[in-house]
DNA sequence: CGGCCGGAATGACCCGGATCAAGGATTCAG
DNA sequence: CTGAATCCTTGATCCGGGTCATTCCGGCCG
């Protein structure tokens, strides 16, 4: 993980893209570093919001805790994602916890700097809009598949979403099965259990984290079975 | 339902009211009313995007509708809020239907309008931030209920949200019970049951749309009651 | 080497809430 | 008043998926 341009890399990522020079520099300079290393916590519900992040290394979990303890993972954030800054606008404490699942690099923008820029460039601000629009209507879709979908949906669901529409293809799951489980609203026993049985009803070949997909058409028609 | 001033009305809800007179004269001046009755449907999943709606007076329901036909009920509109902004900005079809519940007056606001008065108006743009960080963190809030609460927690948190910090009061339903029920993600029977328990357990009573709650604080210690 | 530890699989069991099926209760039209 | 929607309640039954407990596997360190 080597010194990283906060403006070269800012450039890239699409908030920021349409930025006008001048507020992108502005924005850089005050842009904070954070290395952290897996497990390490970002921030916690309840925390004060005073800036947004973006991950630039590693990946970072979203994570909703229940009163008792109960977790339920909304979000894995990789690197070139901004996450946090809904709240800004709110002026609330977080309402979810980010924890870093790997060790990760990342950019803490605060909100000193975002607010002006967004005043300053209202190209900055249609971007952030369509963003939390964006952000949004993923969301939607959640509460669509934890409502409307059946466990086995879901799973089936992710896969044909992260295969695009290949034929066929390798999914790699981009972090354990029991967070990612989690991340489909389902048990690691039930995640495990619907992977053997779509190894029977569609041919799924699982390998550790590759699962090989022989016949995205096959799974589709597992749709409608419930 | 008599005629209204657009530009009046608009200037008195939280999205518009620190908007700067022209462009809200503008806005107030693109603005089409629709007046629509119960179960008529303003719009559909899969039908375009062209501009925001606000409304006026009565009652509209967003709704997931799944391939299958089934519906959920995601929000309930009431007179003063705005629906399908976020939308807008994705130059996405509808994900979801709008139907009124009541005969109700809708105000229309074409994009053609909406975009340019956000490029003029920085505060509006603001403010718009806030209102779609706003709807993210109560849609939060709903995965929250969905994936960590039972469906009694959902039904006692609705009767502590409504009540506030009243120690005691009497909750009147907005809509019929199918309705709320398809809201808090629950059928109609379950609905009901729960009502008649918390009746046992808390002293709700139920007299049609009305709900008096004796003790909020035993409301509350259900809450951990599972 | 053996011991340990986190991830994963598998089996037995249970339960919250959905589904299916009948009644009541209201409201409104004729 | 009578019929007919619409809404709500209540009972019986079922099942998807969670819980609990055990085993297995693959590192990794002493």
């Amino acid at each position: 993980m080597s010194t990283i341009s906060p403006e070269q890399f800012l450039r890239h990522i699409p908030l920021f893209s349409a930025c006008e020079p001048a507020q992108l520099a502005r924005l850089a300079e005050g842009a904070v570093e954070r290395r952290v290393e897996r497990g390490q916590i970002l921030f916690q519900p309840g925390d004060a919001c005073d800036g947004m992040h973006v991950l630039v290394v590693g990946r970072v979990k979203i994570v909703l805790v229940a009163r008792n303890g109960q977790e339920k993972v909304l979000e894995i954030i990789n690197p070139g994602q901004s996450f946090g800054e809904a709240i800004l606008f709110l002026g609330e404490p977080y309402p979810v916890m980010a924890q870093a699942v790997e060790d990760s690099l990342v950019l803490f923008l605060p909100a000193s700097r975002v607010l002006p820029a967004l005043e300053a460039d209202n190209r900055l601000a249609r971007r952030m809009l369509a963003g939390l629009s964006m952000r949004l209507r993923s969301l939607l879709r959640d509460v669509e598949s934890y409502t409307l979908h059946s466990a086995r949906q879901r799973v089936v669901s992710y896969f044909l979403n992260t295969l695009g529409d290949a034929p066929s293809g390798v999914v790699t799951l981009p972090v354990n099965k029991q967070l990612l489980a989690s991340r489909l609203n389902l048990t690691p026993e039930t995640f495990s259990r619907l992977l053997q049985k779509l190894g029977e009803e569609a041919g799924l070949v699982v390998d550790g984290r590759d699962i090989r997909v022989p016949d995205t058409a096959a799974l589709r028609r597992l749709l409608d079975t419930l």
